[in-house]
This record gives C-alpha cells, structure tokens and sequence, in this order.
DNA sequence: ATAATTTTATACCGATCGGTATATTTTTGG
DNA sequence: CCAAAAATATACCGATCGGTATAAAATTAT
C-alpha cells in the first residue's frame, strides 16, 4: 500500500463516524478537516468530492459490519445456529454503538433517500444482498430438514431484516438497550419456531 | 380562525411534505418559500425561525398518523382486530406514501438524532406513546381473554413497531411494496398469535 | 373612511457551504 | 543527492445558508 493509498484509507477510517453519525448533509468539509488533521487541498487530492469520501465511507462501514457477521455466522454449523448470530450480534452492536452512528443501511436509506441517488442505490444493494443471504440460509436449513418445510423463506428474511432495523432506529431514538433486548428476543424466538 | 393562524397552517400543510421527505437541514428557507409560494419575510413573520416551522410540521404530521390510526382502532371491536388495523393501515399508508416523504417518526429518528435535540425529543415522545398504546392494547386484550395469559405486552408491542418500521424503511430504499405486504402478513401471524 | 396595526415583500447581513487554482512541502526514482 | 513527481497547504472563488432591518401592502378596529 503506497503512500497515497495509505491517507486515502486514513481519511475514509476518520471521517466515517461523523458521516455515519451527521449524515451526508450535515458533514462539511470542514468536519473532514477536523476528523483528519488534513487541510481541504490534502483530502481534495485524494479524493474528487465530497461524494466520493461518503461513498468510499459507505463501502467501509458496510464491510467492517458484514465481514463481522460472515466471520460469526461461519463458525457455526446448524443454520438455525448460524441465524441466531443476528440477534447476538446486534445486541452487541447495539450495546457498542457499532458501527459509530448506528446501521449504515438505516442511515443512508432515510437520509440519502430523495437527495443522494449513488448513496442510496449503495445502500439499497445492500440490504437486498442481506435479504438474499438470509433468504438462501433459510432455504438451506429447510435442505437440511432442520427448518419446517412449508417455512417461507424470503417472508421470514424479511421479518428478520425488518424487525433489526426497527430497532436500531428505536435505539438511536430513545437509547433504551433493553427495547433492543426484548425486540432481539421476539427474533430468537422467530428463528427457533422456523 | 384569524387571518393569522390561517397563513400559519397553510405554511405547515405545504412545508410538511418537503420537510418529510428532505429532512430538515436538507430543507432551505428556499424550498419554503418555494412550497408556499410566499417570501421569506413572510413565513419569519408568522414563525421565529426555521426551527418552529419544523418543529410544527413535525407535530402535523405525527397527528396525520395517528388520527386515522385512533379513528380505525375506534371501529373494531375485539382487541385482536384493534391491533390487525395496525398491518391494514400501513399497507395503504406504504402504497399512497403517507404521510409524503414516509414515517415521520423513522425520518427523524434517523436524521435528528444528534443534529437536532427538540425535534428528537418531540419524536421520541410520539415512539414511547405508541409502544405504550400498544402495550395497554395487548393488556386489555389479555384481560378480556383474548390473548394468552402468558403474553408479553410490552415485548409485542415493541416487536409490532420494529416491524412496521422496518419495513418503511426497506420501503424508501427498494420501494417494493410486496416487501411490505409479506411483513405486514408477519405482524398478522403475529397478532394472531397473540 | 381613516388611522392603527399587522402581515408580507425587498434588500441586505455575515457566515459557511463545496470546490479550485496555485504555492509549498514531501516523497519518490535515478 | 538531486531532480521529477506527487501530496499537502494556503488563499480564494461564487453561491447559498439562516436570519433580520425596513419598507410596502393589506387587514383590522374605530
């Protein structure tokens, strides 16, 4: 990694609590300069726009969740056990605030959602990558015969998706981490009963 | 209804749509003036800054929401079918996009969340009152003997909630409607279940 | 009808916005 | 070690931001 490649994962590292936390709109440049040390000219040079350090920004905190939870969901055998990484997961994520400023998706698809189409179209491939993945482990368990055979996949991906995003925003809302504990047990009791 | 509170509303109902769908440091006094086809000077003369004018909007469109949802609990009968108004009135609200710009509660939770205190505090109260809705709806459910003894008010409630709006956020980013429809049909089994 | 009052429009404020041209410094290759 | 190249800093651009002072217009009360 030279050295322009090095700054460049330096800025994204920095400046994404504050735009997973501000938003896209309510990060200005000089809060890049703030969280970087950088002057402008320095991160104009790594970067074209403002855009672009919020779309590398994206793809950051997107992968740092994700690598998280294939890394979980690995280690496990059964996929009933492989689902309920989720609600384990998320209650840790929760309790940490992680990644900072809460669920990238949730974030860009209310914020981005009229006013930023790149962000959005990022975000949005996102989530239905999660809600095909789910989708496949579900069909997978049902393979298996460790799921109930007339279990509707993609309903369920959906209602699991759903019901950890709901709660994320009622965390951002009220900060009550034991709403986000009751919402992850009605997930475990869901995954149990697939 | 004085000349003056008649302008006022007026600024609301046509700013909450652009507020909702913009968020508020997304909205410019341009886009105000823009909506109401009024001057700056005139909406400073009815509020004191941008801030109230949001703070109203905000508070409009909550009463939207739940007036229609109060009027429809109103008409049923039984506990359980009180709650399924919940899955039947958030897939009209989904198809016809109301209140414009989607949850108001979602929007702000998401984009207030450290940037904008009052407007925070006003959603929140709004989250906090429904889940207790809610809750006394399943109560009484469960006095009635409509519901099993053994169920969880407050869990549901706040798993009825994550629910709906996770699914309007999924809305905003894929706009598939048939998303909704399928967790909508979750929140059913759900209620059923009760 | 007319004077007092309120509402609306115009013009402007300083601050900040995202972005850029250019100078300076630092790194890199020979 | 030094020249070429790349990265960083400085200073500035026009545009727009939220907000206000004041003038013009419209409403209200007498």
């Amino acid at each position: 990694m030279g050295k322009a490649e090095k700054t460049r994962q330096f800025i994204i590292e920095k400046t994404a609590p504050v735009f997973n936390s501000k938003g896209f709109w309510g990060t200005s440049l000089q809060d890049l300069t703030y969280a970087t040390g950088l002057t402008k000219g320095s991160i104009y040079g790594n970067f074209k726009n403002k855009d672009e350090v919020a779309l590398a920004v994206l793809e950051h905190n997107l992968n740092k969740v994700s690598s998280l939870v294939i890394r979980a969901i690995a280690e496990k055998k059964s996929y009933r056990d492989k689902l309920l990484c989720y609600p384990d997961l998320y209650e840790d994520f929760a309790k940490h605030d992680f990644p900072a400023g809460g669920c990238p998706i949730l974030n860009t698809a209310i914020e981005a959602d009229d006013t930023h189409p790149p962000l959005k179209e990022t975000a949005k491939k996102a989530l239905l990558y999660w809600k095909d993945s789910l989708t496949y482990l579900i069909n997978k368990g049902k393979e298996k015969g460790e799921f109930k055979p007339e279990t509707d996949a993609e309903e369920n991906a959906l209602a699991i998706i759903a019901l950890i995003e709901g709660s994320r925003m009622m965390i951002k809302l009220t900060g009550k981490l034991n709403h986000n504990r009751s919402i992850m047990q009605t997930l475990r009791k869901l995954i149990v009963e697939l």
